[in-house]
Parts: C-alpha cells; structure tokens; sequence
DNA sequence: GAGAATCCTGTC
DNA sequence: ACAGGATTCTCC
C-alpha cells in the first residue's frame, strides 16, 4: 500500500501520514489537500527518509489523501532550501513552507470573476453608494477587495452590481504575462561596466553556483551591469529573480526595468491583490515569468527554472526578517542559488563586513566599479560640529548647513534632508509636572504625529489624539515637544523658506508604489524644492538636479551602541550622500554631528572606506562578533510578567556547559515590553565553528513550558533591541 | 490551530 | 458533587 508523508501548513503540527487512494499519483513535492479532524488542510509531499515522524502511525489508521493541486510539484532544489532554512534558523518546517506557496495560488480554477464600475448609475445613489464609486474609479477586484477600498461593507458592492453600477468580469488567471525583450534598448557601457557584465554573463551561461559581490560606488551603473546579466537569463529562455530590500524601491526599479526591457517584470510583494498574486505564483511555477522582482517573500517562490539571483542593495539590514521565521534573505538567497545551482549577484557600494568576509576568504568573487557614470564625480563631504557651531534655540539646521540651501533654491537645484525619525517629535512631556507620554503596550514613548494630530507608538501601532491637558496635573497647554522627527525639520524648513517647494518622505506619507512613483515624478520635474525624509530616501533613486544633501543628526544610528552601529551608520550616511550630485553637476554633503572626531564620520570625510572597515573587521575580530563570532538571541515572552521572567529563568539555569559557547542574561529585553507582552532575552555567544542550532535544540528540548509563553529564537540578530 | 477531553479548584 | 475555567491532547 501507499503512503505519503505530508507537511501539512500548521506550524504547530509536525508531519503526517496519508495513504495515496488509487489512481492518485503523488511525488514529493506535490501540493496536496489532507483531512485533519473534521477540517481540510493543504500540505506538501516532502520524502519520508527526510522528515522523522514522531510516532509511526500504523497503515490501518491512514486516511486518504483528499486532492492533489493542479500545480508543479515544489521541485527539490526549493525543498532542500525550505529543510535548511528551517534547520539553520530553528524555525518550523510549516512555518517555512508556508512562505513558498501562497495559498490562494493553489486552488485550481482557471478563471476568477472581478468587478468594476461600469458608466450606468444606481436610482437611489445613496451616499454609501455614491462614495463607493467615487473611490473605486476605474479599479477592478474582488468583491472583498473593492469594498475595502472605498470603506463600505460588502453589502453595497453587491447592491451595486445587482443594480448594474458595478459588473463582473471574468479574469482568466493564467492569462500571458509579456516577455521582457534582451535587445530592447541596451544602454551604452564604459569599458569598466562592459568588462563587469560580460564576467556576470559569462557566469549565468556557465550555470553553476557563483556568488559574486558587485561592488559599485553608488552611481556607477551596477543596475545596467547586472541588467546584461538578467538579460542573458531571458535570452537562454531561463528565470531570474531580483530582490530589493524595500516594495518602495519597486516602482523606480519597475520603470529602470521597462525602458531597458519594454515591459515590466512579474512584482511579487506584499501590497499584490489575490489574483495578481496567484497569477504570478502560477506563472512563476510554470516557467513562462522569466524575471520577478520582489522583496524577502519572493525567494521562496517555486521557479520553474532559476538561472540567476540578484539582491540588490545587498548590504541592508531590512532583509533580515524580524518576525515569524526569523531569516535573513541575503543569506538564504546564496543558499537558494547553491541548492538550485545558478550565479547569484550581491550588489551594493556598502557591502557588509560579513559579505566583505566572504569575499576575502575567497568564497564569493568580487566585481568592482570604482567610477561614477558619465561626468559625475563623488560628492565633497564636510562635518558640521553641533557643539561648536549649533543651530539656533529650538532649531535643529545649523547655519552653515541653512546658508548651502539658501544657495541651492537660488541656483535652482535640489537639496534632501535626512533624518531617519518618523514624526514630529521622539517625546513629549509637560512642562510643568515632567509626565512622559509613554505607549501602554511597550516600554517605548510615544511619538507625536502632527500630521494626523496623534502620538504613535512605532512599534505595536497604538495611537491616541495629542490631549490638551495632561493626563497627569491636569495642566492645559503645558505639553512639550522634545527632540525632531521629520515633520518637525519640514516645519522649520517652512518657516525658513515659506515660498520653497518641500516634500516629506517617509513611510507614513509613501506608503504604497503608487505614491512613490508620484513623489519621483514630481521630482524630476522639478516641482520640489526640499525633501525632507527617512532612510526611505538614502537609496534607488536618481535625481541630477539633487546637489546637496544635508544629515541632520549623524549620531542618531550610533545610539543603543549595538555591534554593527557604526558600519550601519557609515552605510546609511554614503547611501544617502550617494544621492547628491548623480548628474553633471557636482554635489554637496553636510554631517551634522556632536563627535566630528569620530571614526565613522571621518571615514565618511575622506571616503576611505577601506581603512574604516579594516578597523571595524579588526574590533569585531577581537570582540569575536560576526563574522569571526556567532550570536543567537532566545527570547521568551508572555503576557504574564512572571510567567515570561521564570520560563528565561529556568532556561538560563538549563544552559548546557558548552567549549566555546557563552549564555549571557536572561535579562529584561532592551524592549522590555512590546505589545503587550513582557519580554525577558537570552543571548547565546559562540565561536563561529560551534553548531549552536544544534546545542539550542537539544538544549531546549529538555524543557517544556505552557501555552502562554512563547519562546522564539533568534539566529544571526540584527535587532538588539 | 480548533475542538474535545481531562484536570483543577472553589463552593455548596 | 459539580460547575466552569484552565490546560492538555489529538488530529495522520
């Protein structure tokens, strides 16, 4: 008789057994539907000799395997990925394999029916009615998906598409997606870039496994560089996949794509409508979506027939996912590239000390343009010293740094501002009793947001309205800013210069492509003055008539002090300054910062890289941090304060006595509560050739604690808070 | 992860 | 003895 092993998509099951009913044919990786209780649940056939089964289940208590999805099966290279992902971060297999399918994707029919607006209005155009169609204009989805658009319930669309305002259309899912066209317009290369593409393209021919850093300067051209590369893929009639650290960073790659290929990519991110995602899994898995672009969850997708993988801005800690299976997507990108035996491509001007590693160890190859495209130069840099020249009373723009935009709005060219804080201000507090308005849910303030008139917390999402009195003394008008946020550097920079041109960018006001491609266009067209904006604005984008960038608080990134404070700092402040000066005129940068002595800011002045990140290798070195180290943070929460604090506690008193390993704490996490659950950490310290997955698994296998705590761990942390 | 089964505890 | 609340077990 047969059985199938099956990892159902429940991460707190482990795998089970079915029997294959006659005439089914199932081989590991198809996607199959399973009975489970009373309930039916979609899992994957994985081989049996790869995942021990707690319990054997004798044959008599099978039951029968319900459907098999009308999809390729996941082909072994992405199963063999799905294993080790969940090996090295200690996350569940489940957990893991829900990340490759999405689940919508899987359901076999062919064809889906939208709705749109048609020009016929209802009778009765009620104002729910009326909204409704205002706000879905000339968009098309889902019943579900179009009410949430325009803000009113279910209901109403279905009264509209009875009454004839609203139609359905039937949308067939494996409609053609547009091949992009190799030839289409390729740009012209300096000989340096055609010496970098024609190695990367060479590399994808040979298809085999190849890691290569492509280490440009910011400007020198390593998107049209790696583009022959994805271009070579599209030629053979193979897949590529790109992948950017941020979805904001889509739209100008999108456009980038478009007029190098003569049609867009398959986008694969977050924000994708359920039939836009499942026509792209669909084209993914069958081969016919030759290039993806996409953030983390793109790289779990099952390509058909993968040939080459790029992460671009390689160096950005935002590939490290912070929730749920804890990976870091640079990382398993090269892993994916090995199992599926293709090139994969780390871009960045700012390569991170542990690719830098890699590189010197010989394991990844190296590809450098040194140069600026065109006649562009690096932009000069210069500090401004807080201390000795600060800016006026509750002003935070140095003058110094005032009088060089003071220059540009007269030459007509554009400056940034960069502050990467969201907001008006970090704290607020009266003045009379010194009340802090904190976030109930976490041991963090909260930040006031003028813009909607509210105080945020920024990491559980609570809000409420800035109140007049406080809370504490009951005192009217006494409450105080403390400190900038962004949109409090774009009030100054209004009362400064009240007829210039600002835009702000952060998340709060670019929150989806389509406002990022507007805020592009205005800027090319030259419709803004002054950006003021996060670590939103440090990367992607290239605007020629953008000369001067000023850095409003350098030392900001350098606070909390963790391991990769200063090269995070250095990277933040190069990409940003990155973006002065791309054109033909040159470009300007000011630091602001209370320790212009500092390495960091030093090494920004001169641009030597080099000796900044020797001295950083030579600190983490001694430190034992990665690469030289390994860390893994266990983090035990609850909603209960003791529950959380004994549950770390009894785990501490368990660490195994290892050669080379160190457990420090428990201590409370630096973020001792978040939302609203108390958070006491773990960090394990080990030298780099320990298997410290290994020593953490059986370590805690040993324990049991109940249902409402949770540990997780964390593998390589990024976050130390 | 959900529902059923079982274990605990306070109350009469 | 028994409600009803919390916890644990079972799904292949």
């Amino acid at each position: 008789m047969s059985r199938a092993r099956v990892l159902v998509l429940n991460s707190a099951l482990g795998p089970l057994d079915y029997r294959v009913p006659h005439g089914m044919k199932v081989e590991p990786g198809s996607i199959v539907t399973v009975p489970l209780g009373p309930r039916q649940l979609t899992g994957v056939v994985w081989e049996a000799d790869r995942l021990p089964s707690d319990a054997e289940v004798g044959d008599n208590r099978l039951r029968n395997l319900l459907a098999v999805a009308d999809v390729p099966p996941l082909r072994a290279p992405l199963r063999r990925l799905i294993e080790w992902t969940a090996d090295y971060y200690l996350a569940p297999p489940a957990a893991v394999v829900r990340m490759a399918l999405s689940s919508t994707a899987i359901e076999s029919s062919r064809s889906v029916v939208e709705y749109r607006a048609t020009d016929r209005l209802p009778d009765r155009l009620t104002s729910q009615r009326a909204q409704a169609l205002e706000r879905i204009g000339e968009r098309q989805g889902l019943v579900r998906e179009l009410a949430d658009i325009a803000g009113v319930s279910d209901a109403v669309i279905r009264g509209l598409v009875k009454v004839g305002a609203i139609e359905p259309v039937v949308v067939d899912i494996d409609g053609l997606y547009p091949t992009p066209d190799p030839a289409h317009a390729p740009p012209p290369l300096t000989g340096e870039q055609s010496a970098a593409a024609e190695q990367l393209v060479n590399d994808v021919k040979a298809r085999t496994f190849r890691p290569t850093l492509l280490d440009g300067v910011t400007g020198s051209g390593k998107t049209e560089v790696y583009f022959e590369a994805v271009a070579e893929a599209i030629r053979q009639g193979w897949q590529a996949l790109v992948l950017l650290p941020e979805i904001a960073l889509t739209e100008p790659f999108l456009k980038r794509f478009t007029d190098r290929f003569g049609c867009e990519p398959i986008a694969w991110h977050s924000g994708l409508r359920v039939t836009q995602r499942r026509r792209a899994w669909r084209a993914i898995a069958s081969g016919e979506a030759r290039v993806t672009v996409g953030a983390r969850s793109a790289l779990f997708l099952p390509y058909a027939d993968l040939a080459l993988i790029v992460v671009d801005e390689a160096h950005e800690t935002s590939f490290k996912q912070e929730d749920g299976v804890h990976y870091h997507a640079r990382d398993v990108a090269v892993m994916r590239a090995k199992f599926e035996s293709c090139p994969i491509i780390l871009a960045s001007a700012t390569p991170a000390i542990e690719t830098r590693q890699q590189v010197e160890q010989g394991n990844y190859f190296e590809v450098k343009l040194p140069q600026r495209f065109g006649n562009a130069t690096m932009p000069s840099i210069e500090t401004i010293d807080l201390i000795a020249e600060p800016p006026p009373r509750g002003r935070w723009l140095a003058s110094r740094l005032v009088a060089a935009i003071e220059e540009n709005l007269v030459k007509g060219e554009q400056s940034l501002l960069f502050l990467n804080r969201r907001g008006y201000a970090p704290l607020t507090l009266c003045r009379t009793c010194g009340h802090r308005f904190q976030c109930p849910n976490c041991t963090a303030w909260m930040v006031e947001h003028r813009l909607t008139r509210r105080l945020a917390c920024h990491h559980c999402g609570h809000v409420e309205p800035v109140p007049r009195l406080c809370p504490e003394c009951h005192n009217e008008d006494t409450l105080v800013a403390c400190g900038p946020g962004v949109e409090r550097i774009a009030d100054e920079v209004a009362a400064l210069w009240p007829e210039a041109r600002t835009a702000l960018v952060t998340s709060d006001t670019i929150w989806s492509p389509v406002k990022a491609a507007e805020f592009v266009a205005s800027m090319e067209a030259g419709a803004i003055d002054i950006v003021v904006g996060t670590q939103l604005v440090t990367k992607g984008y290239h605007f020629p008539n953008l000369t001067l960038v000023g850095v409003v608080d350098a030392d900001l990134g350098l606070e909390g002090g963790d391991l990769r404070a200063s090269e995070r700092t250095f990277q933040q402040i190069r990409q940003v300054s990155g973006r002065a000066g791309r054109g033909e005129k040159p470009g300007r940068v000011f630091i602001q910062t209370h320790s212009p002595g500092a390495q960091v800011m030093q090494a920004l002045i001169t641009g030597d890289a080099d000796a900044f990140y020797a001295a950083e290798v030579e600190a983490r070195r001694e430190a034992g941090a990665p690469p030289f180290g390994r860390y893994a943070a266990i983090i035990v929460s609850s909603e209960e304060k003791a529950a959380a604090h004994d549950i770390a506690h009894s785990i501490g008193r368990a660490a195994p006595e290892v050669e080379g390993m160190h457990v420090y704490g428990p201590a409370p996490a630096p973020l001792a509560m978040l939302r609203g659950k108390h958070r006491f950490r773990l960090l394990v310290h080990a030298r780099r050739t320990l298997d410290v997955q290994d020593v953490i698994r059986t370590w805690l296998a040993k324990l049991t604690w109940p249902a409402k705590v949770r540990v997780s761990i964390d593998v390589d942390p990024y976050n130390f808070l």
